[in-house]
DNA sequence: TCTGGGGTCCTAGGACCC
DNA sequence: TCTGGGGTCCTAGGACCC
């Protein structure tokens, strides 16, 4: 018997949402006097700018001066954080009471795969259609929907479609959909890709796919060479996931021209600070990390990073801040020589051979049980040929016991 | 016009091991 | 004893994204 599957490799299935200026939406929606006016979110740099602000060419990261010079009426409002977070919670109960299958990509966007929907919820369009009213209705926020094949073309056609729209790329019209694009809407290609592209006159997508994978290899480097050569040739077999991790928990701080003149102590109390929230971040994630990276501003604008990579994964202060500490000692000469105008810390949750660790609350007598339940729930995240080895993780030492493969 | 706070992924060299 | 190839891990830097 022959059984036709309109599955998502043969129609247009994936959903890119994106929340339209999602940080000056929200102020929007809170204040009834911000709407229809320009509206930017930042102090120093823009951090969102309303549909209204942006028609006068103020865009993300610009310095809040440079806004103002352009948009002189622009009603400048400092971030609610947290408003911003409940928000994107609530967005995202919609897009999970849509379909399971949901990816998010950050706080404002996500690609929904409605593949398996045909029948219960009707065609994308429809679900999607019903998916920005729902949002609109339930939590008062404008958002668009592109629709396509592949993951990329959704996320272009949401590009094109914005602010408020839904767009549909149809399987037979991908390419004359694609290829007109400039290069900068290809994913990866940011102002130094660009350039390079340029300086060989390559200013489509269309153009970009004339060219074989070894010659643009060459242009941007290997693992670039061959996205672009994908991408702009329509080939994009990634699938929608769910339940992805998040590989690294940071934080930093902006420290201004007053970072040179910044006593030791008063650089330590930043350190700690920084390393509090991470932590406390972690912990309530259930998230351990090993390598703890220093992050760097100078007032030269240069970067640096400089990190450590401790014995085992842990989320507890001590061990992260004594590394922290350490890291910042290290790069002491560099900084009084350039001048610091920003620290950072990230931690890495995985190390790179794929180990994974579960911490759970271990009293000073572990029972076999509990060791079994964190295998299993190792074994369910990262599946079997990931466990070689587990790690009991105490205050402040570790003990590694061997586990038995199946 | 000089700047926020989060992240991801790739590259490349050196150390080390088999 | 000499030599080589292959692999992993760590570190640092760079590009890019929202």
């Amino acid at each position: 018997m022959f059984v036709f599957d309109e599955s998502a490799h043969t129609s247009a299935s994936i959903l890119h949402a994106d929340l339209d200026s999602f940080y000056a939406s929200v102020e929007q929606r809170d204040d009834p006097t911000l709407r229809g006016r320009p509206v930017i979110v930042g102090g120093g740099v823009v951090l969102a700018a309303s549909y209204e602000a942006k028609a006068y060419g103020v865009r993300t990261a610009m310095g809040g001066r440079q806004a103002l010079q352009l948009c002189p009426a622009a009603i400048i409002v400092p971030p609610r954080m947290s408003a911003y977070s409940r928000a994107s919670e609530a967005v995202f109960e919609v897009f999970r009471d849509t379909t399971p299958v949901v990816e998010p990509l950050s706080v404002d966007e996500a690609f929904l795969d409605v593949s398996g929907l045909r029948r219960t919820a009707g065609a994308p369009v429809v679900i999607a259609a019903r998916l920005r009213e729902r949002v609109l209705d339930e939590v008062g926020l404008p958002i668009t929907v592109g629709i396509a094949r592949t993951k990329f073309l959704a996320k272009v056609a949401s590009q094109v479609a914005k602010p408020d729209g839904l767009l549909l790329v149809p399987p037979h019209e991908e390419l004359a959909f694609l290829h007109p694009l400039p290069i900068r809407r290809l994913w990866g290609v940011g102002a130094k890709t660009e350039e390079k592209l340029r300086a060989h006159g390559i200013e489509t997508v269309a153009q970009v796919a004339e060219l074989g994978e070894s010659t643009l290899s060459a242009m941007v480097g290997g693992a670039m060479g061959r996205q672009l050569y994908c991408l702009s040739r329509n080939i994009d077999r990634r699938r929608v996931v769910t339940g992805v991790r998040r590989r690294s928990v940071g934080a930093q701080r902006a420290l201004g021209r007053r970072g040179s003149t910044m006593s030791a102590a008063e650089i330590d109390a930043v350190v700690l600070n920084l390393i509090d929230r991470i932590t406390r971040r972690m912990r309530s994630a259930g998230r351990t990390g090993r390598t703890v990276t220093l992050r760097l501003r100078f007032a030269d604008f240069g970067r640096a990073t400089r990190s450590h990579t401790l014995p085992h994964a842990t989320s507890a202060t001590e061990p992260i801040l004594a590394a922290a500490r350490d890291l910042v000692a290290a790069a002491a000469p560099l900084t009084a020589e350039r001048g610091l105008t920003l620290v950072g810390f990230a931690v890495s949750h995985i190390d790179r051979s794929g180990a994974a660790q579960l911490e759970l609350p271990f009293g000073p007598h572990v029972e076999r049980e509990t060791v079994d339940r964190a295998v299993d729930d190792v074994r369910r995240r990262f599946g079997n040929a990931a466990l070689t080895r587990g790690v009991l993780v105490g205050r402040d030492h570790g003990v590694e016991v061997p586990v038995l493969p199946d």
